[in-house]
DNA sequence: TCGGGCAAGT
């Protein structure tokens, strides 16, 4: 085929132009100029060039291409083929498919090519389509086509339409990348068990197969299954890669199995396979999860180049092992490398501020939530919920919640309990007749909030309600529910009825018992308390806590000499009562303050000075101190100086020297006392400003003389 | 033209 030489260069002019634009690389152009000239073509001598314009990310370099094809009368059976791949290539996926629509015969190669760029592009819904119009025009799927469109089905009976064909052509067991992506569609489909029959059937078995299916189970945290697959796996002489000892220690890390973790760690250091990011970030995960904390820093250190998966699997476990002070500095640390964030780290570092009630380190977390645009996403949006609830702001909580691009169980799970510890009871129960309108599904953690909301409100007829319904709708109640029952009725005073539900449990715990003797310790039920102590100390012999309620009840009755007893008994025993301590956040600083303890603190001139102040000014608004809150025999006038020197009169103290803005949030380790509810009462008139006080169970937001829990709590 | 992995919330 002959071609003159002006139509070449005109050809070439155009090239030039729009390479030239797109930042176009002089060779292209050279070898199209010597096309044009000597104008013998082929589709070989296409080739090239096309590769060209795939190094270069070149359509407009592609359409020359192709026009100039079409000049030189190709048939577009034959060039489309390239065409369509050189497009994909160059991420115009769009643009391969319209050069498809046109060609009036495909390969199977071409819609294979391009079923997999679908959901390369996670466009899984076209690459369904695709298969499905390859099947209408009656081209049968091969090994590759069935190798990748399992992806892609959102629908579990289409795909075990199309296993059903994988069956008929002998690829199920014959071709281990069928046999891979099948096992892998069943495990995205949760259905382990079959996924672990079509693995049988797969005649040579490899790694990627078997890696599937762990993953599989590690993922529906089957975690036995999947430590014993993995050693089958090697019983069976196939070598696990990095992809298999990446899911393999997150299920030993699910097991707290540290042993197996530490052997499976020590396989990757042979096989070398320890220096694989993947795998690493998921020895770190199992450190964590085993709660070996230093073994975890360790390894993190050895990463040279941690990527976002690593940092939050770093952030969030450091959270879970309560070093959220620690996790948040990484956190920094991963912001000063430039690593961006996404929504599992955010919520990791949002859980770290508010498990320590960190409001204005929470509200610098959100501005980078918002920053990335993930304020609707749902993670960090239950991350944001959970923080505002935690840090006693359910208004805000709400705002977040009502502007989620989704609504799940968890999410409204996060509002109501949020609600609920803020004793908005009512308001976490028109969540859940929202969720049940909704048909959504509620699980143990929606169970355990309605009860909490009803606990926290006092509304205790309605939680006993619910609890019966629960019952009679056979929902699967945990000693945690049951605990919240017996809190609820042993405030009420209703002890014997608490301990009937007791005894409905098959195996009561310690907490449930001593649940049911704080209720005894609120009513000062001596006789009923004493008949529990001895039955929880043969469950639990010198059980801490229940020696601390039964002393501090003799104390409150004033047995003065059973005190005396029960605290010589627990010193022979060694035990010591956990220090009440009290945190408050100030410019984004965590200060925090033990009872008694006023004089450690730099600035304790200045807090005494305050609390005396705060002291006169709430005593002439009536406050008088309540005595029957000091647990130790001791001079009336000694008796005051404790109750002054309470951690949270200290951490408040402390906030209004500070001259903390805007409210003030104190967290504290153990239940706010009567005299200290009575106090902070009166000081939130003195200071006309709203104090709001997390303690071990729930929240008071104390505001101009009262508080939010109705003096119920 | 093809297949597998690591991180998350109540």
């Amino acid at each position: 085929m002959r071609r003159d030489r002006s139509t070449g260069l005109i050809v070439v002019s155009r090239i030039s132009s729009f390479l030239t634009s797109k930042g176009g690389n002089f060779r292209i152009q050279f070898r199209l100029l010597c096309i044009a000239s000597n104008s013998l073509t082929t589709t070989h001598t296409f080739s090239p060039l096309l590769k060209q314009c795939i190094d270069e990310k070149s359509l407009p370099g592609i359409k020359t291409i192709q026009a100039q094809m079409i000049k030189s009368g190709f048939p577009i059976q034959l060039s489309g083929s390239k065409l369509v791949d050189a497009s994909l290539k160059c991420g115009e996926i769009g643009y391969a498919r319209k050069v498809f629509d046109e060609m009036p015969e495909r390969h199977i190669v071409t819609w294979n090519s391009l079923i997999s760029w679908f959901i390369k592009c996670r466009r899984s819904k076209e690459a369904v389509e695709m298969y499905r119009l390859m099947i209408m025009n009656s081209v049968l799927p091969d090994e590759y086509t069935l190798s990748s469109v399992f992806k892609a089905f959102s629908d579990l009976r289409e795909a075990q339409r199309s296993h059903g064909v994988a069956v008929v052509l002998g690829l199920e067991v014959g071709n281990v990348f069928v046999g891979s992506a099948l096992v892998d569609m069943y495990v995205k489909f949760g259905k382990t068990r079959e996924a672990k029959l079509v693995l049988d059937r797969v005649e040579e078995k490899d790694v990627v197969l078997i890696t599937a299916l762990i993953v599989g189970y590690s993922q529906k945290g089957e975690d036995v299954e999947a430590v014993k697959a993995f050693k089958s796996m090697l019983v069976e002489g196939v070598q696990p890669n990095e992809y298999t000892y990446a899911s393999v220690l997150i299920s030993c890390g699910n097991l707290k199995d540290v042993s197996n973790g530490k052997l499976i760690h020590g396989l990757m250091i042979k096989s070398g396979f320890d220096s694989a990011l993947g795998s690493q970030t998921s020895l770190l995960t199992m450190y964590l999860r085993c709660s070996l904390v230093d073994d975890s820093l360790w390894i993190f250190k050895c990463i040279e180049y941690p990527n976002q998966v690593t940092w939050t699997s770093l952030v969030s476990g450091l959270v879970l092992n309560g070093r959220e002070e620690m996790a948040l500095i990484e956190f920094r640390n991963m912001m000063r490398d430039s690593v961006k964030p996404n929504s599992f780290t955010l919520s990791g570092a949002l859980r770290g501020c508010s498990n320590l009630a960190m409001f204005e380190e929470g509200r610098q977390v959100h501005g980078i939530v918002l920053k990335y645009g993930l304020d609707r996403d749902k993670y960090s949006g239950s991350g944001l919920i959970d923080l505002y609830g935690k840090c006693g702001c359910s208004d805000m909580a709400r705002l977040v919640f009502d502007t989620l691009n989704e609504v799940d169980v968890i999410s409204l799970n996060t509002m109501m309990y949020s609600y609920a510890q803020n004793g908005l009871g009512r308001e976490a129960l028109e969540l859940f007749e929202r969720m049940v309108n909704l048909g959504l599904q509620a699980n143990d953690v929606t169970v355990l909030s309605v009860l909490l909301a009803c606990n926290n409100s006092g509304l205790v007829d309605e939680g006993c309600e619910f609890f019966d319904s629960f019952r009679k709708n056979k929902v699967v109640l945990t000693n945690d529910h049951y605990a919240c029952m017996v809190d609820m009725l042993g405030r009420a005073g209703r002890l014997e009825e608490a301990e009937l539900l007791i005894n409905e449990v098959v195996n009561p715990d310690l907490v449930l018992w001593r649940t049911l003797l704080s209720g005894c310790k609120l009513h000062r039920n001596v006789e009923m308390a004493e008949r529990l102590k001895r039955k929880i100390l043969e469950i639990a012999p010198g059980d801490e806590g229940t020696l601390i309620l039964m002393s501090n009840l003799y104390a409150s009755t004033g047995r003065w000499k059973r005190v005396i007893e029960m605290k010589s008994d627990m010193r022979g025993m060694k035990l010591k009562k956990s220090p009440a301590m009290s945190w408050v956040e100030v410019d984004r600083e965590r200060y925090t303050f033990m009872a008694g303890d006023l004089f450690s603190h730099p600035n304790s001139d200045q807090i005494f000075e305050t609390l005396e102040e705060l002291m006169k000014k709430a005593k002439d608004l009536g406050y008088v101190e309540d005595k029957s809150c000091v647990f130790q025999d001791m001079e009336e006038s000694a008796k005051e100086r404790s109750l002054h020197q309470h951690s949270e009169k200290l951490a408040i103290a402390f906030a209004v020297w500070r001259n903390v803005g805007g409210s003030i949030r104190i967290l504290k380790n153990l239940r706010v006392c009567v005299d200290c509810h009575s106090w902070i009462k009166i000081v939130s008139r003195v200071i006309k400003r709203e104090i709001i006080c997390r303690d071990s169970k729930r929240f008071h937001h104390f505001r101009d003389g009262s508080c939010s829990c109705r003096d119920y709590w």
